[in-house]
DNA sequence: AATATATTAGGACGTACGTCCTAATTAAAA
DNA sequence: TTTTAATTAGGACGTACGTCCTAATATATT
């Protein structure tokens, strides 16, 4: 990856920034010093602070149609796959215990600015919605899927949340441990 | 409540436009227009905003702390106890649906700021927590209380954040009423 | 090599904010 | 009523921020 333009940059670090200190509470010099540039230089590439914004929100849809495309691939069976999703939490949990879900603090953050890019943020949710219910779907329950790949979007934000407020990562470990053996059963009675 | 002091209500205004805005995008001039004071004024109750903050938190505190001990009257039984628990989150559905959970926003948005006063939020947490851990030890469940009081609360986190995200009121009603089906099972089978 | 284009650096500008200071006003105490 | 304390109003100050502008430098094109 050095091919990799000041653009590319920019949205990396104002990405990780976003997600460790919150959109709002992210100067155009936090990532100007990230990245090593001058403060003016930023609006060559950006017209203002929502472009970067638009610009991380996008990098995070392409990212993560990516990773669900993935997960199909490598996990024929649809349990397997959704085990993949839950599993997100234990892949990323040094990072969540720290700052959280990176959709869903986003999510709250914009929800309060009543940030136009609302919408797009939400997107990001839809994604793997849609996504989950698809397997759930193919795991046969095909009534309640979406209702199902909401029951585990909601558990799992409130995981992050909470292993954020207590920093407890055991915590993460049992509830993962409990989600996936909620996901098994489902195949078990599946008529 | 005729007697309440300018304190009070720079504190009350605080505590909405905290929830509604967020805290760190809540200026003194907002505050000052919600209570009809100046600007300057604010500096005889309060040397710093994070007072303003703290202050808000220890109302919270105080009322929540009088809300479960209400519950325990109102409810002898302790899965009735719970129940009240869980329906906070149908009580306030239009707000969480606008603004999610005040306690895990604000937990959230201090976190990513790093604020001081991140300990004293999360203090909320855990008056929610041990109340619902003698809940469930009083339901007969003594082993795993602690983590069935977690994995209720983050559930009513994740719920709250969806809602919010979605804008969806039927699935509050949705997971309230699983949550409390499953409360009820735990009665069934206690021993 | 000469020219045109793309990219960067650094500072200027206006604004909003938290904070502080002081005078004015109100309420309480004597 | 006089004096003292409590409370409020309004503006000043410094800083940080998003934005914009222009000169300088690097890269590409011919």
């Amino acid at each position: 990856m050095n091919n990799m333009t000041t653009y590319d940059h920019i949205v990396e670090a104002a990405d990780q920034l976003f997600y460790m200190q919150g959109y709002e509470h992210t100067s155009f010099a936090d990532i100007a010093e990230a990245v090593q540039i001058s403060r003016g230089n930023f609006y060559y590439h950006f017209k203002a602070k929502d472009e970067i914004l638009d610009a991380v929100i996008n990098v995070r849809l392409a990212n993560t149609r990516q990773m669900l495309e993935q997960w199909e691939i490598e996990a024929k069976q649809p349990a397997d796959r959704i085990h993949s999703f839950i599993n997100i939490l234990i892949v990323n949990r040094a990072k969540i215990k720290r700052y959280g879900c990176p959709v869903g603090t986003l999510s709250t953050e914009l929800a309060k600015l009543n940030h136009a890019s609302q919408t797009e943020v939400n997107e990001l949710f839809t994604l793997f919605r849609t996504w989950l219910r698809r397997q759930f779907s193919l795991l046969g329950h095909k009534n309640d899927a979406d209702q199902q790949a909401m029951h585990i979007l909601a558990r799992s934000q409130g995981v992050a949340t909470l292993a954020s407020a207590f920093h407890d990562e055991k915590f993460i470990k049992r509830e993962v441990r409990q989600m996936c053996d909620w996901v098994d059963s489902l195949v078990e009675n599946r008529n």
